[in-house]
RNA sequence: CGGGGUAUAGCGCAGUUUGGUAGCGCGCCUGCUUUGGGAGCAGGAUGUCGGGAGUUCGAAUCUCUCUACCCCGACCA
């Protein structure tokens, strides 16, 4: 391609609204233009590494089996109210109506398609196991969509759906998705971790997500020092910190804590460390009563492991400050467990506490010095409900947790029966019995991707594309070839001999200064730059830099091909 | 949804306090010079000043209203 064919818009200056890097740049290379809030146009340059990662998904999944289909993005509210989720799913689901006055939305996943294309097509346990794929436009409507295409309304998803007789079957599809993902980060070049995720109100399906890390990324994950575990934060295990329990040393005194409110401010003023106290936490039970939560103060509160305890509502809700008073007695901040009417759950951290201090049920007054067993009775649910820290052991055992940070940009799901039920897709068995299917999920954001490869991939000037998804492998630039027509003949034939050999280039036969090309070509991040002027066709050498390392390069003209072609083939 | 902010040329911004008929840089077009790291000079094109209503002889500027976009928050206990 040439580029006074294929028009590069790039910008010099760096667009007001954008804040991380992968949107600057996004904008700042042309790959994409805003339309409106959340939403985004592809420019040709986009697309093209775009449609890459479609290519690799697509290559991947075919080989593990998927079978493409291409369901609607709008999607009768039918099949929705089928499944429950018409009324579940929040203002999220963008609905809308038809002519007729019929109710539709935008889809932001498909299980209820899919689950109803199954149903349809699927009769017999003889065409089990199968999975279907798609790469298609999805629609949710975020509060707040921000960092360009990494949250946008409308993206490109890769969604699988599996069907199977057993579990069994389910996890045989699962592990191969599970490998195929992994083919497919690695193909393009990505650094990532499959980490485990939280398993959702279902209980016991199991999830794991892809992760690209990059510090900007929106998740927290953590791995072991010295083992496998990975997981993302909300879903790994809190372990207990320390084994037993010390036996008291101080009395249980009151102290007065004039405006001292917060953990951090208690602390300070006793002159306690924060894992000396205890902070109580009052949350809504499901019937509308009051639960207290009891953490270390040096510990948060894992809403999603709280929400899946019996006692406890769904989604999280906090007491007012009218039903802490009414309840504790005082104002939040001064809330404690001893003598209080509500049922506990401790985290098993906060179960081995002595010596702590906690809030006494009056405005501005703690206790210190209190234990369990002696000053209150240990509450009997013993829980995980803290998230889990940096230096934490980790759950098997093995090592400390590390947190890093990471974009999500694959997740794949043991789904089990919970659509399938609701909307009756069953086939017939072995013994001519209706089964229901058993499914799994599993999706890949495709643009989020371009995004998270470049959070992954850039320096001061620009994009650095790994070789899979770069929208052209080698960038061809001619040195002021208006004024030498005997370059202009030398880099055309290498251009042909170059498309020839297979490679996708960009020849910039602008006529614009060298510096120009250099900053052009090393902000839309061409992995491979061929650099030809009248001094090296004296020689016979081009010059060679690989955007990566940015080493120049002197190599004979004749070599180039053979060259770039074991370049390109050692690093795919 | 709550709080804060912005809206002026394709992009980035000034002008608004104090009302007088719109400007700078980048980009774009033409010409000449230049040519290995986003060139120089000269000339040129481009605006519903977010929309609507009002005040005024006169509104980008003041008032009201609507809309769009951006940022922050949703864990004091």
């Amino acid at each position: 391609m040439r580029t006074s064919q294929f028009p590069l818009n790039t910008l010099k200056e760096i667009p007001a609204d954008a804040e991380i890097a992968s949107h600057k740049l996004m904008l700042r290379a042309g790959l994409i233009r805003k339309l409106a809030a959340g939403l985004y146009s592809w420019l040709p340059l986009g697309l093209k590494v775009m449609r890459h990662v479609e290519r690799i998904t697509r290559e991947e999944m075919d080989k593990a089996g998927g079978l493409e289909v291409l369901m609607p993005a709008v999607q009768p509210a039918e099949l929705w109210q089928e499944s429950g989720r018409w009324e579940q799913y929040g203002p999220e689901l963008a609905r809308l109506k038809d002519r007729h006055d019929r109710d539709f939305c935008l889809g932001p996943t498909h299980e209820e398609i899919i689950t109803d294309l199954a149903r349809n097509e699927i009769k017999s346990y003889k065409q089990l196991p199968i999975t279907y794929y798609q790469i298609q436009t999805k629609f949710r409507d975020e509060i707040r969509p921000r960092f360009g295409i990494m949250r946008a309304r409308e993206f490109i998803m890769k969604d699988a759906y599996s069907f199977h007789l057993d579990n069994v079957s389910l996890q045989e599809t699962y592990d191969r998705m599970y490998d195929a993902y992994s083919a497919i980060f690695n193909r393009m070049g990505l650094e990532f971790r499959a980490v485990l995720a939280d398993s959702g109100a279902i209980g016991g399906s199991l999830s794991h997500e892809f992760h690209v890390l990059a510090d900007s990324g929106e998740d927290a994950i953590v791995f072991s020092t010295e083992s496998e575990f990975a997981a993302n934060v909300e879903a790994a295990e809190a372990m207990p910190i320390g084994d037993t329990r010390n036996s008291p040393e101080e009395n249980l005194v009151e102290v007065d804590t004039p405006l001292q409110h917060s953990i951090e401010e208690v602390s300070q003023f006793l002159n306690k460390p924060p894992q000396q106290c205890l902070k109580t936490l009052l949350v809504k039970s499901e019937d509308g009563s009051i639960v207290g939560l009891l953490l270390r103060g040096d510990h948060e509160l894992n809403p999603v492991k709280a929400e899946k305890l019996q006692g406890v509502a769904t989604p999280l809700q906090f007491a007012s400050d009218e039903e802490v008073k009414q309840a504790a007695g005082c104002a939040p901040g001064s809330i404690g467990p001893i003598n209080l009417k509500v049922p506990l759950i401790v985290d098993r951290s906060a179960a081995l506490l002595s010596d702590f201090v906690c809030g006494a049920n009056q405005d501005d007054k703690h206790y210190t010095g209190v234990n369990w067993e002696r000053d209150l009775p240990l509450p009997k649910t013993i829980e995980d409900i803290r998230t889990v820290q940096q230096g934490d052991p980790s759950p098997d055992g093995k090592g400390t947790l590390t947190i890093a940070r990471g974009i999500e940009v694959g997740h794949i799901f043991q789904l089990g029966t919970k659509y399938s039920e609701a909307m009756n897709a069953g086939v017939q068995n072995e013994g001519g019995r209706n089964q229901t299917m058993i499914m799994g999920c599993y999706g890949i954001g495709i643009s989020r991707i371009v995004a998270a490869a470049i959070e992954q991939n850039h320096d001061d000037r620009g994009i650095i594309w790994p070789d899979a998804l770069a929208p052209f492998q080698v960038a061809l630039l001619p040195m002021n070839m208006h004024k030498s027509e005997r370059l202009k003949v030398a880099i055309e034939k290498l251009y042909t001999e170059l498309i020839d050999a297979g490679f996708d280039v960009l020849f910039d036969d602008r006529k614009v200064r060298p510096g120009f090309m250099f900053a052009d070509m090393e902000l839309i991040g061409i992995p491979h730059r061929i650099v030809l002027g009248d001094k090296g066709l004296d020689s016979g050498t081009i010059e060679y830099r690989q955007r990566r390392d940015g080493e120049n390069q002197e190599l004979p003209l004749n070599e180039v091909v053979p060259f770039l072609k074991r370049k390109l083939s050692i690093q795919s």
